[in-house]
DNA sequence: ACGTGTTATTCTAATCATAGAATAACGAAA
DNA sequence: TTTCGTTATTCTATGATTAGAATAACACGT
């Protein structure tokens, strides 16, 4: 069993029952950075668009604030980035995850001390 | 946004690049071990036996041993009990995962600070 | 022998998730 | 005013997941 045994750990974030922000939407905001645009980030991920499009819809909608401000038309067709609040809780998100895995990996060989 | 905003975190093992254990087959043990029977564990979290059952295999086989030691036939139909492996893994995943949930736990509040 | 309730295994049917199409709106530039 | 590439939104067709049926084997008690 010992071949390259490792811990994964998936984040995500609720509000009271609902799910309001998980891997999915952070690697989407993550792109809509880089990208621009939100059928940009949802291509370069081998998503398709109106999923892209509900997964931001349905975490804004949990959330109560919008992740993406997003413009129309115009020469390049419009595009969208993070708004202020979405900046913030990416980063915060980002930055809990990272301490989280890191830990994880420190108290790995505690718990499964013959695999390492 | 602030209606009860916490963390819920997953944890889940591979070996190598394929996933082999994880909290479906671990809820799964736990009730095999109360059940002493994985149809009754099945049953018990409204799953199909044969999806289980399929579960059960899988992990398994990506792990390279047997997690159930069951018996067939009997008074009872038969019935299934943990292997020993099986019993040290779902403590080590268990006390492991407890560890980073209590951790997660501490540091929320440090990374998203507004919201306590 | 037979009934019982399980494990073991495979197959099919139904459900769910997702991709992709279709359509409209938009605004800058040509 | 037409073209362009995006956002926005809904709908449908496809694909994946899952539940549940079906069947066999098993061994104990009656």
């Amino acid at each position: 069993m010992e071949q390259n045994f490792h811990p994964v750990l998936s984040l995500r974030l609720f509000c009271g029952e609902e799910k309001c922000f998980g891997p999915g939407v952070a690697e989407l905001l993550r792109r809509v950075r880089t990208e621009h645009s939100l059928r940009g980030a949802a291509i370069s991920m081998g998503m398709a668009y109106s999923k892209a499009w509900t997964v931001v819809k349905n975490s804004e909608a949990a959330l109560g604030f919008k992740l993406l401000v997003s413009t129309t038309g115009g020469k390049h067709g419009g595009g969208a980035t993070l708004s202020p609040e979405a900046e913030r809780l990416l980063a915060a998100y980002e930055e809990y995850r990272s301490r989280l895995r890191q830990y994880a990996q420190e108290q790995f060989p505690i718990y499964f001390p013959q695999l390492t």
